[in-house]
DNA sequence: TAGACTATTCGTAAAATACGAAGTGTAAAG
DNA sequence: CTTTACACTTCGTATTTTACGAATAGTCTA
């Protein structure tokens, strides 16, 4: 096995042109050194300096090795660099990972306890799909990942759900739009253009089977991973879109659009998902808490 | 310090995985290794590892440091990779500087005792102009310089230059050209095509003084630094060139041409340059002896 | 030729690394 | 639910590695 500290005694040496001086660098006797280089030559078998009246010059092997020593240690200066400027990570930093159709005013409703806690933790955030998310929780790359649905029994990924809550859907649209939709909540939805989350996601299934239901056909204008996405091609007037009646404040302020209806039959629910079942992070068991007590309740 | 056989065991540990895998490849308790990646941790300030159920999974950090990691350790096998298929190299290898202008048959019979010695020894040769080599020669680069001069005084170099012998030179050119020649040797020089090395060269100084003596005014067609290229050019008929009468038989072989003339009154000499005085590198001492006394006296 | 300088060898002291024994906590099997 | 097996850790001690002081050998400079 290459020993990396005679290969670092040998890059300083043959940096500073000598021993004597390499010594003076390392705050290291010189028969330390030469002793530890010679050890050096010997596990390569092949000499790395030669004497050349009472200095030491590189030989044609030295001058190889070292260009691999410069690479080596410049390396590890840098990873030493990097680790000095990392701000200290040894504050937990708590990895969740929230699915993207959630909208980001529940995500952060929910997680918001995990900031309020007494000790100091460095929140960060994820976002994508379930499957990817999945994916990360299941090698720990992930804490915890929010999701408006259970896990799904077709994912071989171990892990438990805990359902947070369930809150009603509103229908948003600007002011322009609604001034142009015929009849009252739901009918007016009828050729309405519509924007709604991508299929494969929960919400999206309850919504088609409402307005098979209530035998609604809308005019589909696109559909959105993103939660948030949707809701800026909201606030441009090109469809109406729907998110939970809890956050019906932020939206009219954040997309300037206003509620065309609301109703009961959709719920969209969000859960938090684990690869335990008996949480042990404290800060994860307080936001599932936190959650399942007051998110949608009385606020 | 970074202690890189800590960082060589947190490499293996995350590249297997676990302190109980790595232990078994790399023939270390698992406790030992537990203990220096500890270590490790506390010298950066950072976690690498984090528990997680009975094992062990890399935190984000930790992640970071394995990429420095991957990079310094591909580089350190690669190194002794190199070192394992190094033909040995403790057997001495001779590195000998031949100035471009000296014949390439010349500097064989120079250098040729140092392959029949008993020891097994590399010779390294190396061709450039004599200021280059100098330089080499002054850092060590180089044990030798062959040269058609000694050394300069106005070159800062310190160095000892031995003479090795010298030798009457001839011109030859092909037939072809012969024919067109009017008059005898030397007259016929008189605006006939000539290739001489370049100035700068000891012999090229000679030569301009012997033709100025005999005011002789040859038609000068180019110069060359590389005297092996010279003899190219006069295979082809452009010109005549010369050398050391010595060489005739190769020359006459090798180039198909004819010699036109001899002249005593041009003598190329030969030199031997090294750093010390006293020449304890049994090898070139041979070289030197053996050229010395028989180089040119009657081979 | 003396004195300064560089590298080296040797024996010993200090520091690091490795191990055995024992302990903790987790996951899987009975 | 208990038992067993497993992965990591802690502690005290043994071993190996590394560093130093003293002394040697060779080289350059004045």
């Amino acid at each position: 096995m290459l020993n990396y500290k005679h290969l670092h005694y040998f890059w300083i040496v043959a940096k500073e042109g000598g021993i004597a001086r390499a010594s003076e660098r390392l705050f290291i006797t010189p028969q330390t050194i030469s002793g530890q280089i010679t050890l050096l030559e010997t596990y390569f078998g092949a000499e790395l300096f030669s004497k050349v009246g009472r200095n030491i010059v590189l030989t044609e092997t030295g001058r190889l090795v070292l260009n691999f020593a410069d690479e080596i240690f410049s390396l590890g200066s840098e990873l030493e660099q990097m680790m000095n400027h990392m701000p200290d990570t040894r504050l937990k930093q708590l990895k969740i990972g929230v699915v993207d159709v959630v909208p980001k005013p529940i995500a952060h409703r929910i997680l918001s306890p995990a900031l309020q806690m007494s000790e100091s933790i460095r929140l960060v955030c994820r976002e994508a799909d379930l499957d990817t998310l999945l994916a990360e929780l299941a090698v720990h790359r992930l804490d915890l990942v929010i999701a408006d649905r259970p896990i799904p029994p077709t994912v071989s990924t171990r892990g438990y759900s805990h359902k947070l809550g369930e809150c009603t859907v509103s229908f948003f649209a600007t002011e322009k739009l609604q001034a142009q939709l015929v009849g009252d909540f739901p009918t007016c939805l009828n050729n309405a253009p519509l924007l709604l989350p991508s299929s494969g996601n929960q919400l999206r299934a309850d919504i088609d089977q409402w307005l098979d239901k209530n035998r609604l056909h809308p005019q589909i204008i696109a559909e959105f991973d993103d939660s948030a996405l949707m809701k800026a091609f909201g606030q441009e007037g090109v469809g109406i879109f729907i998110a939970p009646t809890v956050i019906e404040q932020e939206v009219f302020q954040q997309y300037n659009v206003k509620v065309i209806g609301q109703t009961n039959e959709i719920k969209e629910s969000f859960y938090a998902i684990s690869v335990e079942r008996r949480i042990k992070n404290p800060v994860v068991s307080n936001i599932i808490e936190s959650a399942t007590n007051s998110l949608f309740s009385n606020k």
